[in-house]
RNA sequence: GGCCCCAUCGUCUAGCGGCCUAGGACGCCGCCCUCUCACGGCGGAAACAGGGGUUCGAGUCCCCUUGGGGUCACCA
């Protein structure tokens, strides 16, 4: 173990492609990554795909793709390639069945031809007698002459790690300390299935110990498995990683994340209009926290600092309120350039921006967006916050109707005033529109109120958003007197 | 059920024996700013699961209880 502290740090995030990359497996690959640049080593991505059932392309892809959109890059895997490749466990069949052949010379693996049935039975038997299942090793003591008949049966047999321990087994895991397992806790459990592929214990190991893994970081839900990959290790001849179970993240039902909690895949969060650079920071802050009170920070900030013993030992609840509030903070502390370059897509699905949008179409929309973005949460709320700047009104937001439109031919009045005094204004800018208004205003004796907030009603259709003169100048004044023009004719319609 | 891990405000957390009348953040409630909504600023309510020890002294160490989670597959 002391030679693995003077090997370059090596450490691999390794998901399994049988579903969609979700806020627990970013933060996973996260502190793997954190960790090899704080220490100089390398990360490398590891596709296991030995189930070959449920893996698929579609959803490699979309992890695939949902770190680059993120921006974690990793030193080797299947797409950066490297000397320990290749790095899809479906292509690596050859050097498990080598593993495989190795621990049958040394008498450290056996075939066994029990059935399912057999097997479900004494399991099923042991469980209820209140003990942990082990296998009760008949296949280990057949002797040349019954192996040969089970194989004249054409019985396929799956194979096992012959396990005998006389000690505790001593998992050192740097998050949680020493954790130990009784020697009856772990049985002769299978290495290679029938079908000739490796169970997920044996294709992990062997893969850590060829790519010279020395710290394995993953969920803690493999802790009660690792005294099984610590005899793997040994039986291999390989050099023990150190290991840190990182505690999981549960759905705020308390259960572990599934399709029923909402939204809790990277994809999922992308499409409701969440920023990478959200989604990174909350993760992260669920379980680690860097300094005394830091919660605003990007992965390159915690490098230098990072400690595996920093993260915390419980499971921590997500929270979609805090990353909302997250989200609306780098929406309005990012670059305006950036933010459009992420609203643009929304942009152009509502149908606001067209595919190839020329330089004033982006800085009309990048003033709109500025204008918007300090008041929403997500980029969905984004598209929304600017819809009425591109499209006509349909309606006007009722509970305002009845606020600011209450004495239908006074408010129709006043806004043919409004529309009458705006067309002489020029510039059209901020200062001499709300120059205009107040002077209209002062003139009519009445309240700023009065006038201002019928005129957002019939501009936005809304009761909420810019301020007035901001709208009017993003909406331009040939559009703002056109509305406010309607706005009068929908209001002498009901006097 | 056996085994393993864990336990500070509703949520994320700081705290590694005295600096804690327990700090920060989200959310919530008030006030300020103000053409609305936000943003921002200020203030407030809100927690050491319970019980035993150890110690001059325990949120911090130990034990038990309770609670939560994980795991016991030819799934990963």
């Amino acid at each position: 173990m002391t030679d693995l502290d003077h090997r370059a740090v090596r450490v691999r995030f390794a998901p399994s492609p049988t579903g969609a990359l979700h806020i627990g497996g970013l933060r996973t690959a996260l502190f793997n990554w954190l960790f090899a640049r704080r220490h100089g080593g390398s990360v490398v991505l590891r596709i296991d795909d030995t189930d070959r059932e449920r893996s698929s392309e579609t959803y490699l892809r979309q992890i695939l793709d949902g770190f680059r959109w993120l921006g974690v890059t990793f030193d080797e895997g299947i797409e950066e390639g490297g000397p320990y490749g290749p790095y899809r466990q479906s292509e690596r069949m050859p050097i498990y069945r080598q593993a495989l052949q190795r621990l049958l010379d040394d008498g450290k693996a056996y075939p066994c031809y029990c059935t399912p049935e057999e097997l479900d039975a004494s399991r099923k038997a042991q469980l209820e007698a209140g003990k942990t299942p082990r296998y009760a090793g008949t296949c280990r003591r057949l002797t040349p002459e019954e192996r040969a008949a089970r194989e004249a049966e054409g019985r396929q047999p799956v194979y096992r790690l012959k396990v005998d321990l006389d000690r505790p087994i001593v998992v050192r895991d740097v998050i949680r300390g020493d954790v130990s397992f009784e020697p009856e806790q772990i049985d002769d459990f299978v290495i290679m299935k029938s079908d000739g592929t490796p169970t997920y214990h044996f294709a992990s190991c062997v893969d850590d110990a060829e790519m010279r893994i020395t710290h394995i970081i993953r969920a803690e839900e493999h802790l009660s498995n690792t005294p099984r990959h610590v005899v793997l290790f040994q039986a291999l001849g390989a050099p023990v990683p150190t290991f840190a179970h990182v505690p999981m993240i549960l759905a705020p039902d308390r259960t572990k994340l599934s399709k029923r909690h909402g939204a809790t895949s990277v994809d999922e969060f992308r499409a409701l209009g969440f920023l990478p650079e959200a989604i990174v920071n909350y993760s992260l802050l669920l379980g680690y926290a860097p300094d005394e009170n830091a919660e605003l920070f990007t992965l390159d900030d915690l490098v230098p600092t990072f400690e595996l013993e920093r993260i915390a030992k419980h499971p921590a609840i997500y929270d979609v309120n805090k990353l909302r509030w997250m989200n609306g903070h780098y929406l309005r502390t990012l670059s305006l350039r950036r933010v459009y370059t992420y609203a643009e897509p929304f942009l152009k699905a509502a149908g606001y921006l067209s595919q190839n949008p020329g330089d004033d179409e982006i800085a009309l929309a990048m003033a709109r967006i500025d204008a918007v973005r300090e008041r929403v949460a997500t980029l969905i709320e984004l598209t929304d916050g600017v819809s009425y700047f591109y499209r006509s009104i349909e309606a006007y937001d009722e509970t305002g109707v009845h606020k600011h439109f209450k004495n239908p031919k006074e408010v129709a009045e006043r806004l043919r005033y409004a529309a009458e005094r705006l067309e002489t204004v020029e510039p059209w800018d901020l200062e001499q529109t709300e120059q205009a208004y107040r002077g209209l205003i002062d003139e009519l004796g009445i309240s700023g109120g009065a006038l201002i907030h019928p005129t957002r009603l019939a501009l936005s259709g809304r009761t909420v958003g810019p301020g007035l003169f901001h709208i009017m100048v993003l909406l331009g004044k040939a559009e703002t007197i056109r509305r406010l023009r309607k706005a009068v004719q929908w209001l002498e319609a009901r006097a």
